[in-house]
DNA sequence: TTCTTTGTTCCGGA
DNA sequence: GTCCGGAACAAAGA
């Protein structure tokens, strides 16, 4: 399940991979991903080299030399998968197709050097979609966003002044992508977790001190996730298709009936529901 | 067969 | 009219 680290674990990937190469071929084998991809539009991007790669939220951005932005969301399950033909200069870059089979195997985007990107997604709840790069920021899916969880702009104040007059649980605070971009089920829980918060605290009942730590928290917890190759559990995988490392750091995500793993805490990780949503707290930790 | 998963939208109730 | 949160939806596998 991709969220900010995985999908910057990709960009970086993809900016080692494939930038500033040219689009040669585009074959779609299954246009009906979450949106239906606009075959004529995607066409238009052939014979476009690549300028710059850059992520926004949980968005892959590829900048193309014809003022065009590929846009792609994994969703769920989506994968990005980086080939190189193996006669091609250097065999060590001929990946497996490592937990993901053909069969999900939707778009295929062809370079020079004989280098593929591939786009795969079991459930099809990601999508690719080609933006104007001048109109980013209007985009539909990115005009949104609230601020990036790791810039200046996410701090104390901007969490107070947002917050005061909100009666929602903390939870759904984080996990609204208008309030702040990139965080989903994983990183909330575990950040919450080591601010020694409750989930289901409203937002306008945070002290103010318990708030500058959540803050530090998210940030903390996002950039170690990162350092780590971002969390393998199901589906995620780099381009390379080298699993990440922070799944191993949990402290409450997927681990109900679990011990708390604060020194001398010894209290049980409880698992609820918020907003439909897996939740999952120390309930001796984490009072109101 | 039913449940699970995420991000987003929709809608009922307060 | 506004706010909140549960339900629904997309698809496929266990």
């Amino acid at each position: 399940m991709p969220e900010l680290p995985e999908v910057e674990v990709v960009k970086k990937s993809l900016k080692k991979t494939i930038n500033h190469l040219t689009l040669k071929q585009i074959q779609i084998h299954n246009k009906y991903l979450r949106y239906e991809i606009n075959q004529n539009l995607m066409k238009k991007m052939i014979s476009s080299k690549i300028l710059s790669i850059d992520r926004r939220s949980k968005y892959i951005l590829i900048n193309l030399s014809n003022d065009h932005t590929i846009l792609i969301h994994l969703g769920m399950t989506g994968k990005i998968i980086i080939r190189v033909k193996k006669n091609n200069f250097n065999s060590s870059f001929y990946f497996d197709l490592k937990g993901s089979s053909n069969k999900h195997n939707h778009v295929i985007f062809k370079f020079n050097k004989g280098i593929e990107l591939i786009y795969n997604d079991v459930r099809k709840f990601g999508f690719i979609k080609i933006e104007k790069t001048t109109n980013l920021d209007n985009s539909f899916h990115l005009k949104k966003l609230g601020p990036e969880p790791l810039s200046n702009k996410f701090n104390i104040n901007y969490f107070i002044n947002n917050t005061k007059k909100k009666e929602i649980y903390l939870k759904d605070l984080l996990m609204n992508q208008k309030f702040v971009s990139g965080l989903g089920n994983i990183y909330v829980n575990e950040a919450i977790y080591l601010s020694k918060i409750n989930p289901k605290i409203k937002v306008n009942k945070i002290s103010k001190k318990k708030v500058i730590g959540l803050i530090a928290n998210i940030k903390k917890v996002l950039k170690k996730a990162i350092k780590e190759g971002g969390s393998s559990i199901k589906d995620f995988s780099s381009v390379e298709g080298e699993d990440g490392n922070y799944q191993q750091y949990f402290n409450v995500y997927g681990r109900k009936g679990e011990r708390c793993k604060h020194p001398n805490c010894m209290g049980i990780i409880r698992a609820l529901k918020i907003s439909n949503r897996s939740t999952f707290f120390c309930p001796k930790c984490q009072k109101y």
